[in-house]
DNA sequence: GGATTATTGTAGTGACTGCTAAAATAAATT
DNA sequence: AATTTATTTTAGCAGTCACTACAATAATCC
């Protein structure tokens, strides 16, 4: 079960929500479309179960923000690893939230990665808010902004070095707010 | 005829190249099927053509960058001036070639999307190269990744001062890498 | 083993897509 | 005014989409 969105998980990360079909989904697990439907629900709960399962397990945020850690650091190393993770494997490129709640095809996808991506930021600020309250707004919307870019790039087929060099430059900005 | 580019144009920016039909463009334009496919050959090539209008008047980019110009007061007022511009229309937001580029639907308007944005791109570096070559890669790399996240943040409904304020610290990385 | 239940495979639903052939209308030329 | 040319309208083509009714198969239970 976990391994069908595994595989399900790899196509819309690939090609994105819209261009995958039902008729590619059911191929790739090797079942037809009744047992689809009756495992699943529908294409849009799949999905659903898809990008909660991304989100567990593409970066160890509790890790990276772990509580009494320098925030330059920690968020430092976020966008690093978030780079990192995104070209990591050419054929998922990118962060499937960011990607996806961006899509304008599907708009009820596209909510429910928004509200995913909205849980991230949410950790960010509130990880923020520990040391510096007053800057946590900011930092958050810079930072998912920041990683969103970052998601485009990889999309776009930008080598880790590239990558990883932005990730760093966008760094310093959080390193000069928060001096 | 640039009038019916211009509202093309607006449905493209709007709800993304495969949400809008050829039945959408046509109505919206008060012609037919037949006459549309006379006057712009496809759906393909009118969404070029709105591409290239688009890169012309959507952002002031020579005046902008114009040589001589000191290059972190330059690309700060780039990354605020498009912040402003990606909010302005809350009906247009984010940047039309940014957003087609990643768009996973079409992939003959998505290679066309990313020829502009390499376009632009080639601008940001060229205007660096003239100061500080040796960082020119690296700024038009970080400003284009920039762009991207304010446009996702501007597609994602941020207000103007959310925007901004993550263009100007988006600017102070610019800023610490060119001192 | 025979009857019932659950699962799977086949085939197809209606609605949409970009796009176009031919019919009906308007315009222009002789 | 009559004929030819250009343009618009109607109607529909072939294809894909998510999704499902029904039939054929496999598994379970008495």
């Amino acid at each position: 079960m976990d391994e069908a969105l595994g595989t399900a998980q790899r196509l819309f990360h690939e090609r994105g929500y819209d261009a995958v079909g039902v008729a590619a989904i059911t191929q790739a697990l090797g079942i037809n479309p009744p047992s689809f439907y009756a495992a699943f629900g529908s294409k849009a709960e799949l999905f659903d179960k898809v990008l909660e399962r991304y989100a567990q397990c593409a970066l160890p945020i509790d890790r990276l923000l772990a509580p009494g850690r320098p925030p330059v650091e920690a968020l430092g190393d976020l966008l690093e690893t978030a780079a990192r993770a995104y070209v990591a494997d050419p054929r998922e490129s990118g962060c499937l939230v960011l990607e996806s709640a961006r899509a304008g095809g599907d708009p009820q996808s596209a909510a429910k990665a928004q509200a995913v991506k909205c849980e991230s930021r949410e950790r960010v600020r509130s990880f923020v808010a520990q040391t510096h309250p007053g800057q946590a707004d900011l930092i958050a919307d810079y930072s998912v902004s920041a990683m969103s870019g970052l998601s485009a790039g990889a999309r776009e087929g930008w080598t880790e070095e590239r990558l990883v060099a932005v990730a760093r430059m966008a760094g310093q900005a959080i390193a000069a707010v928060l001096a």
